[in-house]
RNA sequence: GCCGCUGUGGUGGAAUUGGUAGACACGCGGGACUCAAAAUCCCGUGCUAGCAAUAGCGUGUCGGUUCGAGCCCGACCAGCGGUACCA
């Protein structure tokens, strides 16, 4: 018998896929598409490990499946390369970025290639290729052009390690993304995308996408729509200026005790008496020092601040309420400043650190409850019923939100705002291994556009990588590419030596993929529109960061009428992480890292091993890698092998068909079964259960023609249907076997086959006995048994009888085709 | 703190969504083949008692609803992920 030898029929295979261009796809109108994506790997130094390859196998699964139905796939790969590990092992060794870059994709590409997975490998997109980044500099200029990308100068998280600024979006725990470093905040001019814009689009466009809930919920408290009103205080003494407070409870506001604004605030200087200054300058100075982790160590959220002097009027009541600073309060969100009072935990603790005397106007209809609220014993941040509020008081606070908003602003001091967690998107960075931001600095014009004709401005080559260290990047040193001249007076001018944000890169490239090769255009919208939207999208991790950019730059491209979906990502699967055995996260500098290409090697195979990854578990679930368990899969694969060979060489007079048409409809009945029960399973993603009821088939199979010898027609025709539902999950010996058995073509472009629904309907039905409840025993009867006589053959059956003799069956519950359980007392 | 998820044999997990808990696989035990081993094939494998039929117990804990609960409800415990004073 030919013995099953992955390791000669894999390559083999990869060879023929690659020679014929068998994943190679194009537009075909008059096909359904589907597109289905990886989020593409960093080509990091670690090299594929055995999370990637869960990942790319659930979606390549699915896409094989998806061609077997007959849907023109677009399937391919790229690589994020730009971004800060490369740099900095560029710095530390002397090869340069570009260098790392290409060796790493090279060792990524030839692991990939030996998975066999079915990536149409000539649309193949990378970030750092000046072809690429060409066009992610040119969104760049459509998004200034269109007022959606701006220079400001404020607070930014800065790393000092890394010595580069960061987005919200990597700053985690008040520590860099990457070298885990505290950050600091620091006032640098920095460019941004006007994400915020997009802020209801964003969010609404959630809704409609078949995404994981989780992740559309993290979207949403990202995003942290809240709808409220910004009332204004005038300043006792100061009749030219007022303070605008953000909030959601304006139902409060005759309870308001205090104001604060945030340090950066742009009123503190002015409204500061002079015999506060000193300590309002102290206090500012501090609080800028102070990075996020150092704040949380200080212990909970102990509040701080200081009085500026200066009196702020309450426009309910006339009230005067002392003006404070506080760093509670951020610069960054609503207005920088609020009124305080004892209806909010926060408020309330400062209270009671600085003895602000306050009021109780809000106060829960439990009558009890109501008497500790107004004794002050806690802080009630609950909704309530309004007291000691002028013409309010007796309202319900939901209603008395509206009407207080609605009233104040008819005097002029209020206004119904919407306020949003989410800022605008930090996309600067001072570091070398990114793409340029295409803007010249003139004397004379300022910021200055490159023109489109002169993209890409490519990264020039320079003799070391680290950051200037005056807070800009290797660029600085590369005189040559940064002296230039205006492109609108001609006179000197510097180029901008910060480089993008690699979360830009990575914004577009799954349009990219639609039309890899035109240097004419970002892409083609023709070809976008044919394969847009990605219909599954598989990954881990970028919940808030990617996922969001990518929506809000699709969301921009059809503003500017380059594209027609809104959304990129239709469906969206999430799979969970391959952890080292002992559950701690595999790293390259733990050497837990298991590499997939080792285990192919060792004679386990890419079928075996992607067959394995998928069986593990329920594919967006955490799991831990467990050494031995690939052998069960790489068994299954024997098996199947062996029957299909044992088949083959099976002498054909033995085995006739018509021979016994009860077992020859027992294998039909057995393959239908599974086909059924596969396709629902791929359907819903549940590729571990798929591949169990596959091994079922195998075992039943097995079973099945000790008695029914092989050699058949029939055997042929159902071996064929086993081999065409296990090619999805296991490419390449299915390949290998389809040609055996005399498939037509590539397995991969055979139908996907269809259940015959005769054969999967069961003749004989399982009855379950119970008795209150517990089960005794079963009963097989034909499916066409009515009722009652089910129920009786149950009641005279030993089963019964033994749990029920000298009482009586008070109820009889009949579950039609399952169960019957008799209540007895 | 807040939001979300998870908890089932020695292990990874399954359970038609309220109807035989433990499919499938790993591991382990036994057998066949072999001079022997590997590979392969077959049988067994939740715990307790029993030769067995069978009985009792059993899905993180406690309680509830139901003829019947891994699944629904309430309270709690443990672990994981997200978020970090958002007014």
């Amino acid at each position: 018998m030919k013995r099953y030898e992955p390791k000669q029929l894999e390559p083999k295979w990869q060879q023929i896929w690659e020679d014929t261009k068998l994943y190679e796809v194009g537009e075909e109108p008059s096909r359904q598409k589907a597109y289905v994506i990886d989020m593409f790997p960093y080509p990091s130094g670690a090299g594929l490990h055995v999370g990637h390859v869960r990942n790319f196998s659930i979606s390549d699964t699915y896409a094989l499946y998806l061609r077997q139905k007959g849907k023109n796939v677009l399937r391919t790969i790229g690589f994020d390369a730009f971004g800060l590990p490369t740099e900095n092992y560029a710095i530390k060794t002397g090869i340069s970025p570009q260098e790392a870059t290409d060796r790493q994709i090279a060792v990524f590409k030839g692991q990939l290639k030996k998975l066999g997975m079915s990536y149409d490998w000539s649309r193949e997109a990378v970030t750092s290729d000046p072809g690429y980044y060409r066009w992610t500099q040119w969104i760049f200029l459509q998004l200034l052009k269109s007022g959606l990308a701006y220079q400001k100068e404020n607070l930014q998280w800065w790393c000092e390690h890394d010595q580069t600024v960061l987005a919200d979006e990597q700053v985690v725990n008040g520590r860099c993304w990457r070298c885990d470093n505290p950050v600091i905040k620091k006032s640098l001019k920095q460019w941004f995308f006007k994400i915020t814009d997009y802020a209801d689009r964003l969010l609404e466009g959630l809704n409609e996408l078949d995404w994981p809930e989780k992740i559309k919920i993290q979207q949403r408290n990202w995003i942290g729509r809240s709808v409220g009103a910004e009332l204004r205080f005038e300043i006792e003494g100061h009749a030219d200026e007022q303070i605008d407070v953000f909030t959601t409870r304006a139902d409060t506001i005759f309870s308001a005790a205090f104001i604060v604004l945030a340090p950066e605030h742009a009123l503190v200087e002015k409204i500061t008496t002079q015999a506060q200054q000193k300590d309002i300058a102290q206090y500012i100075e501090e609080s800028a020092g102070k990075d996020d982790v150092e704040r949380l160590a200080e212990g909970d959220k102990e509040k701080t601040g200081v009085f500026t002097g200066s009196y702020a009027i309450n426009p309910a009541n006339e009230e005067k309420l002392p003006i404070w600073i506080g760093d509670f309060v951020l610069g960054g969100y609503g207005t920088g400043a609020v009124f305080g009072d004892i209806h909010d935990e926060r408020d309330f603790a400062f209270l009671n650190k600085f003895d602000i005397p306050a009021r109780v106007t809000v106060i829960p209809e439990d009558k009890d409850e109501a008497v500790k609220v107004q004794a002050k014993e806690y802080t009630y941040t609950g909704e309530g019923i309004l007291i000691d509020s002028g013409e309010f008081t007796g309202l319900r606070s939901e209603v008395a939100r509206d009407q207080i908003t609605a009233w104040l602003a008819a005097k002029g001091s209020a206004k119904e705002t919407v306020n949003y967690k989410m800022r605008d998107w930090l996309i600067s960075r001072q570091r070398y291994w990114g793409a340029p931001i295409p803007i010249i600095h003139c004397p004379k014009d300022g910021a200055v556009l490159v023109p489109e004709d002169q993209l890409p401005v490519e990264l020039p080559k320079v003799e070391s990588y680290q950051p200037n260290g005056d807070g800009r990047s290797a660029l600085a040193r590369a005189k040559d590419w940064l002296h230039t001249t205006c492109p609108e007076c001609g006179g000197p001018a510097e180029r901008e030596t910060d480089t993008m944000d690699g979360y830009a890169c990575s914004s577009w490239y799954f349009l990219r993929y639609t039309d890899p090769h035109n240097d004419k255009e970002a892409f083609s919208r023709a070809k976008a529109d044919y394969w847009m939207p990605v219909d599954i999208y598989v990954g881990a991790d970028h919940a808030v960061a990617h996922l969001l950019y990518a929506r809000f730059w699709t969301m921009f491209f059809r503003d500017q009428d380059l594209l027609t979906v809104e959304e990129p990502f239709r469906g969206l699967r999430y799979n969970g992480y391959i952890l080292a055995p002992d559950g701690s996260k595999m790293s390259k500098s733990k050497g837990n890292v298991v590499d997939p290409v080792d285990l192919i090697e060792e004679g386990y195979g890419a079928d075996a091993l992607r067959l394995y990854e998928l069986f593990i578990g329920p594919y967006d679930q955490n799991i831990n890698w467990n050494p031995t368990g690939i052998d069960g899969t790489k068994r299954f694969l024997n098996r199947v092998w062996a029957l299909v060979q044992e088949h083959l060489e099976a002498k054909p007079d033995q085995g006739n068909t018509g021979t016994d048409q009860a077992l020859e409809t027992a294998v039909a009945v057995a393959v239908h079964k599974t086909i059924k029960k596969v396709t629902v399973d791929l359907e819903k993603f549940g590729f571990n259960t798929a591949i169990a009821a596959q091994m079922e088939l195998v075992n039943e199979l097995y079973r099945l023609k000790t008695k029914l010898p092989l050699g058949s027609e029939v055997w042929q025709k159902n071996l064929r249907l086993v081999v065409a539902i296990v090619a999805p999950f296991a490419p390449h010996i299915s390949e290998e076997l389809w040609e055996q058995l005399d498939g037509k073509g590539s397995v991969h472009e055979a139908s996907w086959p269809t259940f015959d629904p005769t054969l999967v309907e069961d003749a004989l039905m399982t009855i379950v006995l119970q008795v209150n409840g517990k089960t005794r025993g079963q009963i097989e009867l034909n499916s066409d048994v009515a009722e009652d006589e089910v129920k009786q053959m149950a009641a005279e059956s030993d089963a019964v009888k033994r749990h029920s003799t000298g009482l009586t069956i008070v109820k009889t519950i009949y579950i039609p085709g399952k169960l019957v359980n008799f209540v007895v007392k």
